[in-house]
DNA sequence: GTAATAGTGTCTCTTAGACAATATGCC
DNA sequence: GGCATATTGTCTAAGAGACACTATTAC
């Protein structure tokens, strides 16, 4: 090990993720230089390691919230290490590493920043697990992997309140995971498994009006056991 | 982002565990070198990303898989990337990415290598999630991350039959699963859940023989459905 | 026969799915 | 009242836990 190999580059690159319009959005930066110039990419940019510049991480997670912070003018809400992508050939200059996170915040929460080093920067909606544009670099594929922990971590945690704001009811939560998990849920079974696991909490004395009925609001109930969903694995009515 | 920034170091450390005598091991090397010389540490080094030199890693994972046969001389059986760390402080001597891996083997198949840039190398022992030596870096971070997602994932996948033998009884088996859960399962339900994940292929014809009734073998029945292993989340009799 | 471990059958209890029934707002 | 959605209750079915039962070897 050491020092005085030949390094590669170390880059952070996000998927931020959030809900709008009933459907799930990624958002992505055009690039304004080479390479893939003009492609879009998810938001990321090299690790700032040198104590002396003017911007300098301290840690991996440093970074990403950096970038985060850049894109979408938010702090985090949610900020999750994805996995880390690292060979010869996926940058056509070099020996590249990139350590992907993944992030969820509610639509309401962001204000999408143009400009800095992105030609370009916008919400692109996911159909069939990607987003019709090449993407460059292997970005197709990191979001295909978050794509894919996203949905797995939906079906045994409370994970997709992120994605939702603050105060929400229980048919927007069950509407939210019906489309992550492209099934449908029994009401009564949803609610009695939202109920035992704990993961929501009343805000007393608030509803959504409408021309019906009033809907209890719930927050988000911050760490629960473990923040378990589903004590079994939710049997789902495919199709 | 690019190319002429300061960049970090970025190595590859794995944890290897294996089952022997009952106990869940790891394999730790001694380090020959500064930092941290003659403290133990998981086995690991740099990425070599140098085309011209003698050994070229195209990939993370082609070099997690070269630091593993250096070290067990075993061909790799279960390796999986664990996460990254990164930051200024990890190492004392500059800002350092390590991307851990852990692997899981047959004690059977490794013949534990001494010498290269270690100067010793054993397995220790796990006990409560640790073991009973101060680690170099944050490697007792990374180990203890290691064993919560082995832990985590014998939960609901078949995952332990890699650190069995290639052919083991049902009984074994069990036993492996109640030793890294920590509980004792039942039986007759334990059977009906392995035998309906399809996880595992009856040997025709072989026996364990002893001074009672012999044992059916099994082996791994690769690629099964996902490979999980249980539909809930195993009920535990904990205690 | 006994001892020891392998392997099976059956009953119960939990919990999710199905779906009916009730509640409460607006018009 | 009628409509729409929220919320609850009840029955059923799948699967895990408990535990007793049978099977097969060595001695």
């Amino acid at each position: 090990m050491s020092i005085n190999y030949k390094k590669p580059s170390v880059m952070v690159d996000i998927a931020i993720f959030t809900l709008h319009e009933k459907t799930l959005k990624v958002l992505l930066v055009k690039r304004g230089i080479p390479p893939f110039q003009d492609h879009w990419a998810l938001p990321g940019g090299g690790v700032r390691v040198d104590q002396e510049a003017s911007i300098f991480d301290k840690t991996l997670e440093d970074a990403a919230k950096r970038e985060l912070l850049e894109e979408t003018g938010a702090k985090t809400h949610y900020l999750e290490q994805l996995r880390t992508y690292g060979s010869d050939s996926r940058d056509p200059r070099e020996w590249t590493v990139s350590v992907a996170y993944f992030a969820l915040l509610p639509y309401a929460a962001i204000q999408v920043q143009s400009g800095s080093d992105a030609a370009d920067a916008r919400w692109w909606s996911i159909k069939d697990n990607r987003v019709p544009v090449q993407l460059a670099f292997d970005h197709q594929q990191i979001l295909h992997d978050a794509i894919q922990r996203l949905q797995a971590k939906v079906e045994y945690t409370a994970i997709a309140v992120h994605l939702l704001p603050n105060a929400f009811t229980l048919t927007e939560l069950q509407r939210t995971y019906e489309y992550l998990l492209e099934a449908k849920l029994d009401k009564s079974s949803f609610r009695r498994r939202v109920h035992n696991a704990g993961i929501v909490k009343i805000i007393p004395g608030q509803f959504r009006e409408g021309s019906n009925r009033p809907a209890q609001l719930y927050c988000f109930a911050k760490k629960t056991q473990k923040n378990v969903f589903f004590p079994r694995s939710a049997d789902r009515n495919l199709g």
